[in-house]
RNA sequence: GGCGCAUUCGUCUAGGGGUCCAGGACGCCGCCCUCUCACGGCGGUAACACGGGUUCAAAUCCCGUAUGCGCUACCA
């Protein structure tokens, strides 16, 4: 068993693009065959070469592998016009002379008869010099052509509506539906699981298979991934390729979970996942027919029960690019990552949340609705210098005993812990919501939680004053 | 227009004739936990497109209608 994914470098890697290979690369290996990676770079006028390293990049960041390849189909156009050649040998396909302009022509005419255009199949029995500008179309045959589908079931498509289409273009380099059908002839790919969008050019295929005498692969057509708009996934309705993910903040873990799970689901509820767990369930023959729209929030929260899940190890290699300069050790903010991985839901959050312990102790912003919700009170500002020396008598300095010297300090005032509580984690962080504000104070440690505590206690009286 | 494909909560889905007045998840709304936030726990909201069949019985099978999407290139 041999399967492909087979993408054209027009572009980045896009997350529709991204499913198909996950979908081939986890029927491949539950069932032990093999996966190739094909680069479909037939149309010069489109295909880019760093494209086609962007989306190799991606791949790997999806730890979306491959056994074989990358095969440039560029590299092989020698090998495409002798099969060409060989079909109008055995006249299954023919030159065509007819230029584009003329059948644009046509086409434009047809229209404006408000007709449907059709390729005439003039050229079928025509007999001229093989010197003169042509292309090399197939003669499709009359009949039912009729194929399986995986995920449809048994398909079927009238021979006589489908135009004697192109394979040779007139400037000697093959079309699509030419180069797929012979590599995936000459690399014995059994299974074709690609975009549901290739649904009716899969009969065309399928003849050319015939007229090659080759067996045909099985084929799965999978159901497209729509924007909330309902239309297939657009830049209008949200980021679509696999890299803007990425940038976002998303492990590639979660991507890939994500992913699989739209337009397939292993049963039993399961929902989060490893990649060898879903290898081990997936079928192709248990995916959707249904196209499956793309709900960024649900991969938002996905991205969150990944990061709440994986060691502050794991993640710092994902985190390090977002948090910026100059660059923090793992040893520095491992603790950092461990009290905030949970509240956020991507990378970039977090690294937002870790700026705080990175700010400038004398620069520290309070956050307006904070300080009007927690300064306030009588004895304030004593109580908070009476909070200031408890905890720099504290020694060691820890979470329990921070913890305790307030509680002391609360009871002795005659006010609840909460009372000092809030102006502290007001003063440490500058905002309303932390975690569990012993633990901030820790991470920071004992001096520069003291030094953001007496700031505040110094700007009181500004803060408090106007209620501005 | 032609051809093709599809249709279960707003979204992702389970379900393949009786166990379904339809299960899970995201979102949303309550409550609990609690120093706030998040996590977590508990509860709630919300769906078988429509119409005909077949059958003792249909979300599940058949036909039609509607709607949506895809394709209709010397793009893939």
């Amino acid at each position: 068993m041999k399967l492909r994914f087979a993408p054209s470098p027009t572009g980045f890697l896009h997350v529709g693009g991204a499913r198909t290979a996950i979908f081939n690369l986890l029927h491949a290996r539950r069932y032990g065959g093999t996966m190739l990676l094909r680069i479909e770079d037939t149309d010069v006028e489109r295909s880019r070469q760093r494209h086609a390293e962007q989306i190799v990049s991606s791949l790997q960041w999806l730890g979306i592998g491959w056994d074989e390849g990358p095969i440039y189909q560029s590299d092989r156009l020698d090998r495409y016009r002798v099969r060409a050649r060989e079909l109008v040998d055995t006249g299954k396909a023919y030159r065509c002379y007819c230029t584009v302009e003329e059948l644009e022509a046509e086409r434009a005419e047809a229209e404006r008869a408000g007709k449907q255009w059709h390729y005439s199949g003039r050229c079928r029995n025509l007999t001229a010099s093989p010197d003169d500008p042509h292309v090399i179309r197939f003669a499709v045959p009359a009949g039912v052509i009729e194929f399986h589908d995986l995920i449809r079931g048994d398909v079927q498509f009238e021979g006589e509506l489908i135009d004697d289409f192109v394979l040779l273009r007139s400037d000697g380099n093959p079309t699509y539906h030419l180069s797929v059908v012979v590599d995936d002839i000459d690399m014995e790919i059994t299974h074709v699981a690609r975009g549901d969008d290739h649904l009716s050019n899969t009969p065309k295929h399928v003849v050319l298979f015939r007229a090659f005498g080759a067996p045909v692969p099985s084929f799965a057509h999978l159901p497209l991934i729509l924007g909330s708009d309902k239309k297939r996934l657009s830049k209008r309705t949200g980021a679509t390729s696999a890299e803007e993910y990425r940038e976002m903040g998303i492990v590639p873990e979660a991507l890939f979970n994500f992913l699989t799970l739209l337009g397939w689901s292993p049963g039993e509820n399961r929902e989060i996942f490893t990649r060898d767990d879903s290898a081990h369930w997936f079928d192709l023959a248990g995916v959707n027919k249904a196209p499956a729209v793309f709900d960024p929030e649900k991969l938002l929260w996905m991205n969150g029960q990944y990061l709440m899940r994986m060691s502050a190890d794991e993640i710092y290699p994902h985190l390090a690019p977002f948090l910026g300069e100059p660059p923090h050790r793992l040893d520095d903010v491992r603790a950092m990552i461990e009290l905030h991985k949970m509240r956020a839901r991507t990378l970039r959050e977090l690294a937002e949340q870790l700026a705080t312990y990175f700010a400038d102790d004398d620069a520290i912003a309070y956050d307006p609705e904070t300080v009007k919700k927690h300064l306030k009170g009588e004895n304030l500002a004593p109580r908070l210098r009476a909070l200031h020396d408890a905890l720099a008598a504290t020694e060691p300095f820890e979470i329990t005993t921070s913890e305790a010297a307030l509680r002391r300090l609360g009871e002795a005032e005659g006010v609840s812990a909460a009372k000092l509580i809030h102006p502290l984690r007001l003063a440490l962080t500058g905002k309303g919501a932390s975690p569990p504000i012993f633990d901030v104070a820790v991470v920071l440690g004992k001096e520069r939680a003291l030094k953001r505590l007496r700031r505040l206690i110094e700007r009181l009286p500004e803060l408090t004053s106007s209620g501005v």
